[in-house]
This record gives C-alpha cells, structure tokens and sequence, in this order.
RNA sequence: GCUGUUGUAGCUCAGUGGUAGAGCACUUCCUUGGUAAGGAAGAGGUCACGAGUUCAAUCCUCGUCAACAGCUCCA
C-alpha cells in the first residue's frame, strides 16, 4: 500500500501501481470526466501513469494550467496526425502548448503550401480523427531505435533533435498511425478534445536560428466544449476591437506616411494633447524626485557612440552616418540618449555633495528596425523616450532604484496598470562576450537590482540573456489586447559607461571616483506607452487625460442657443467642447466614429428638463442622469484638477 | 531582413481582360422633436507605384513601395 497526499492534506491509502484517474474516479464521477491530466510529487503526468510509491497528488482540470497544457499539447499532436494524413511527406519539427493553443512547426513535402484556406480541411480531419478516439500510447525508447525509426520516416528533423537527447531519456507517444517525439505529458486520449480552430499560419525559423530553414508554422486552439471555441472567437473580435492602430485612426490620434516613412509615426492634434499631458504628469513627479530636464541635439557625432561602445555594437544596424559638405564629418542619428547626458556630467567637477544627478530628457530617438518588426505605435524607427540618468555613488545605487520604482509604481497606478509584469534581465552566463564589462562590475549591478526588488517585495521573474550589453535592467511588461507581452517601464544600472566616458567625482576622501549611472523610462516610450494605454482603456480615457473631449448635442434646433449657452459657460471652465448643431443627426452622430470615443456627451433640450441642466452620458458606462451643467462643470473640473494636482 | 497574405471611394469591403460597384459617412432638399429614423437627388476613385504581355490591363507577369500575421531582432 502507498501514501497518497492530495492538496487539502488528506491521504488515501492504495495499491502500488494505482492511476491519478483511478483515484479521480474514487473521489466523484464528475471530477473523473473533468480531469485531464495530474501532478505527481509535482511533475505533470498521464492520468494513466501508474502510482508506485508514496506521492502528493494533484488533479488537473482545464481550469488548471496544467491541464490546459496537456489538453493543447495533445491536440497538437493531432494536428500534426491530421497533418500526415493530408500532407503524407511531411516533415515534423516541434509542437508545443503556448498560452493560448499550440503550434506545429513543419516542413511540407516539396510543392506543398498550406495556406488560410486550407484551415477547415485540416480543423475537419482533426474531428474526423478525435472520432477514433484513439489513445496515446508512451513508450521508451532507446537512442538507436529512436534515430532509426525517425530516420525510416523521413523525419530529419526530429532526428537532430534525438541527437541531443541523453540516451535512456528518450520517449515517444503514438495516436493512431501518428508518433512523435515526446516527453509528454497528455491527455490519455483525444476524445475530450470537441472543438478545434486552426488560427494562423506563418513560418519560422527552425529552432530560432535565422540562418537555418523556414518551417511552417500552424497554429490551431482546441476546447473541451463547443461554447469555449465560440467564448473564445468573440473575445478575440473583441481585442481587434481594441487595437491601438484601429483606435489611433479612429480618434484621430496618430497616423503614418508612406512618404515620411515606414515607422515614423505622426502625432495629430488630439494624440498630441494626450501625450502632452503625460508628459506633464511625469515632469511633475520627476521635479518632485528632484529630476532636472534638459535638452539635446537629435543627432552626435560618430565617435561620440564610438566612445559610448554603441557604435561598436549597433553601427552595422543604425540609419547610416550623416555626412556634411565638409570631409570628415559624421553624425548620427541619436539612437539613445544617455552619451549625451553623459557628457552634461562630464562638463564640470561634481563632488560627492552633487550627487545623485538626475537628468531627465524627452529624448526622440531613431532606430533602425527591421521592417517586418514594425508595429503600430508599439515598435517605430523613431520615438521619444521618457529617459533620464541617474549619476550616483555606489551606495545610492539601491537607494536611487528603489526611488525610480516608486515612480513607476505611481505611474502604473495612475493609469490602472495593474496586470503588469516586473522582469529582471540578467546577462547570459555563457555568451559574457556580448557584453561589455568586467565579471565584477556585473555582479554589483545584478545584485544592486535584486535586492532592491526584495526590499520593494515587487514580485519579479528573471531572464537570463535579456539584458542590455551594458547592463542588467529591470523591465515592466505589460500585454496588449491580443495578450502580446510590451516592454513599458525599464530600470537599468550601469557601471560601463561612466567607465567609457571617464567620469568621475571628487569623494569625501578628496579622490576621485567613479559614479554609477542608472538609465531609467517609466513609461519606457511615449509611443508604445500611449499604445498599451490605448489598448487597455479602449479609446476610453481617463478624463485627465483628454478633458476636452465632451461634446454637446442639441436634441433640435431650437436648443442650439441653449447648446450654446452651456459651451460657453464650460469654456470659462476652461473645457473645451464639440459643439453639434445638425441637432437631426444627432442619433447617428452618437454612434459615429467621431463621438464613439469621446468620454462626455452632454444632451441639452430632454423635454422634461428644466432650464439649466443637460443629459450626461459617459461612453463606456451609460446614463448618469440629468444634472445642472455648472454641477456638470465642476464634476468634470474636480476630477481633472484632482488628478492633475496629484502628480 | 525572412516566409505567407493584402493594397479598389473618408470607413468596411464586393467585382471584371473592354478605363468601376455596395453599405455606412459626406452635400442639398423633403419627411420626422427622442438615442443606429425614412425618402429623393448629388458629389467623391490615375483600382498603391513602375515596367512588361496584349488590339485593349484595375484584373495576367515581373519589380518597387506600404500594410497585416508569424519568425528573427529590439541600445
């Protein structure tokens, strides 16, 4: 008899060699029809694997990301079953479970393109197969065998990834006429599987590498229940809704040029407005953490990035240097601004007294993107970075990191930002040459951000090989409506390039001393920020944000002068509005793109009112009753004032 | 940059080897005092750009530009 310990503690007594299903079965019929997969001792298996020795048990349903897991991973392998039987030849590479689905990346055989169209083909022969019902079957399997079953079907690709197995270690599960190379876990059958969409189609770089092959990539999510498929095609209408780019037109906000250039977006008035006000938020916070602003050129030259390493690192992938009549002169666009601010320290003798240095700069940037990386506001070759650099002694370090974090904090709460995520990234410990530095003067800074983050208790997860080539950083993720992971706010400690521009101040000791430099953009770029804000308020801003946004709607004609009166009176309240003087379109006006995104709209002329109040409706949340417009007035300037006095 | 897809009216999109259409929006008029009203008339397009094939190209071919999805990249 074995020990089984489920997760409230209670233990069952069972014969060695007992299933995780077994025991669902035991427990209640429901929980053995939802479960899909189990945790054993805290590694996911089969539901099927059998129990042989004392273990803590969890049961796996889909509401479990477990479960989910293996529940995708196995409908992975059945697209890819549905795949060979399609497409016979066809080679496989890897077909993971993601956050939402999976993927199989392929080879096709020769001639064969699969695309968009070719979707409900292969949804309607997965369906056809889950009919079998077929189990999945887990064998070991030696290296020898392995390589040479791979290699009798064809399957290079597999092959290379057998290569790098230990032998021993290796398995393989097998549906129907499909096997595959796996380590599972799975379901223990493809019948749960009772929905299936295939989403995307695109290609991708055999394991990542840009110089080895392009495979075709599927991908495809699977359900336990109709309904879910259909949840889920709603919500993703849903998010497109959402879109920045959508919204960004829409309201006016921004827009590109093909003649001004791929990426190189163009802020329109209303855009502009909203940005600004941003900007002022943050000036304020920052003269309050005893930031200075200050202003650079858009361009430096050459050998100052020489100088600052960035030359050596990026020059191949910059726009090229510019040149002047005169010989011998290059410039480039800046791609950063911290050489600049590096040589503002470097201009006087600082004493230990004069730190920290904090010089904060709206900074536009250009960089190089390659083309397909653009997106949206979200990735452009030139934007403005709410940048700053911290110049400290080395035991402010933490001080100051933790005084940056604080702000990044007011600025998340301000904004509702409240499902970001904080990431630490650490160099990689096996590729050091990609980085400038001694072992030691990163070991300093990796820690400096570590501790901080503990004492904050700011729940972190740390990436090895994310970090700038100068420096671990501190990153706030925040996802768009397609769940697309954005880097906002960024911290980063740097010892290197105080080293490469020399730096230094005088220390009590009457010495010199090198400072520590902190680069820090809490909202990391005005552009990408403004586009994840978008994103998640939908077009809804707060009114503090754009408190000129309330339009006043005269229900006919004879209230126009009414209309009037009330725009005027907000006018001295200093709101700004849209006045709508067509009063017979006022019913399509309200659903029109124009006023779709405005926060306010103030309906003047409801018969029942009396003279001196308006209808208010707030987009997004209804009726809000009739109210005397100087009451409205006040609301609104409380709530802007509020805020604006806040930061 | 790579692979695939796309580019037609302000927006969303249909369409054809014989120089173009719908819905919404826009303009004018009529009807209508009510939250996506109805009717009539009208304006609006070098069918992304360039070359080629053809008697004839928005449509076929090639190239360029841009956008979209994913990969790679991201100071």
């Amino acid at each position: 008899m074995i020990k089984i310990t489920l997760p409230d503690g209670s233990v069952l007594e069972r014969e060695a060699g007992v299933t995780g299903y077994e025991i669902a079965e035991s427990i209640s019929p429901r929980l053995a029809a939802d479960v899909l997969a189990c945790g054993v001792n805290g590694q996911t298996v089969e539901l099927n694997r059998p129990i042989n020795e004392d273990a803590e048990l969890v049961l796996y349903k889909w509401d479990d990301e477990e479960g989910k897991h293996a529940f995708w991973h196995t409908s992975a392998h059945l697209m890819a079953e549905a795949l060979q039987e399609l497409y016979p030849g066809t080679q496989f590479g890897i077909g993971p479970a993601i956050e939402r689905g999976f993927y199989y990346d392929v080879m096709p055989p020769e001639g064969v393109v699969i695309r968009e169209a070719d979707f409900e083909a292969i949804e309607k022969k997965m369906m056809e197969l889950v009919q079998r019902k077929e189990a999945l079957v887990r064998r070991d399997i030696s290296k020898a065998d392995a390589l040479k079953f791979f290699g009798d079907n064809g399957q290079n690709y597999k092959n290379e990834l057998i290569a790098d197995l230990e032998d021993g270690h290796i398995t393989t599960y097998t549906q129907g006429a499909f096997t595959d190379l796996c380590r599972g876990p799975h379901l223990v059958n493809t019948a749960p599987i009772k929905a299936v969409k295939i989403t995307a189609v695109s290609s991708a770089y055999w394991r990542g590498d840009e110089k080895r092959p392009q495979m075709t990539r599927i991908y495809g999510i699977t359900f336990p229940k109709k309904k879910l498929l259909d949840e889920y095609v709603t919500l993703m209408e849903e998010a497109k809704k959402r879109d920045h780019r959508k919204i960004g037109k829409e309201m006016e906000l921004f827009m590109f040029s093909e003649r001004v250039g791929k990426g190189l977006p163009i802020w329109l008035p209303k855009g502009t407005a909203l940005r600004l006000r941003l900007e002022d938020m943050l000036k304020k916070i920052q003269k309050r953490y005893g930031y200075q602003q200050v202003i650079t050129p858009h361009i430096g030259g050459k050998n100052l990035y020489v100088t600052s390493g960035h030359w050596a690192h990026y020059g191949k992938d910059s726009f090229r240097p510019i040149t002047t009549p005169e010989e011998g002169e290059e410039y480039l666009l800046k791609p950063m601004n911290c050489p600049h601010h590096c040589e503002i320290f470097a201009s006087k003798p600082r004493s230990y007294k004069d730190l920290p240095l904090r010089l904060a700069e709206f900074g536009t940037v250009y960089r190089y993107e390659q083309s397909g990386e653009l997106h949206g506001l979200t990735r452009v070759r030139s934007f403005t970075q709410d940048d700053a650099h911290l110049y400290c002694r080395p035991d402010q370090v933490k001080e100051e990191f933790i005084r940056v974090m604080e702000i990044i904090q007011i600025i998340f709460g301000a904004l509702n930002f409240d499902n970001f995520e904080a990431q630490i990234s650490l160099r990689d410990p096996n590729n050091k040459e990609k980085y400038i530095g001694s072992d030691e003067v990163w070991e300093q800074a990796e820690r400096a951000i570590i501790e901080a983050c503990e004492e904050k208790g700011l729940p972190t997860h740390t990436e090895l090989g994310e970090a700038a080539f100068y420096g671990p950083k501190l990153d706030f993720m925040v996802k768009d409506a397609l769940g697309r992971r954005w880097q906002l706010g960024t911290i980063q400690v740097d010892y290197n390039l105080p080293e490469r521009f020399q730096l230094e101040y005088t220390g009590e000791d009457n010495q010199k001393h090198r400072p520590v430099m902190i680069h820090r953009a809490p909202f990391g770029s005005m552009e990408r920020f403004v586009a994840v804000l978008i994103e998640h308020t939908a077009g809804h801003f707060p009114l503090w944000l754009m408190p000129d946004q309330v339009a006043i709607l005269p229900i006919s004609d004879k209230y126009i002068d009414y209309a009037k009166k009330v725009q005027d009176y907000l006018e001295m309240n200093d709101v700004r509005t849209v006045l709508d003087d067509r009063a017979e379109k006022i019913g399509r006006k309200i659903r029109d793109n124009e006023m779709k995104h405005i926060p306010y709209l103030l309906i003047v002329g409801e018969k029942e009112e009396a003279e001196g109040t308006v209808s208010v409706r707030r987009q997004g949340q209804g009726d809000q009753g009739s109210m005397k417009f100087e009451d409205f007035a006040k609301k609104i300037n409380e709530e802007v004032r509020e805020m604006t006095e806040k930061y």
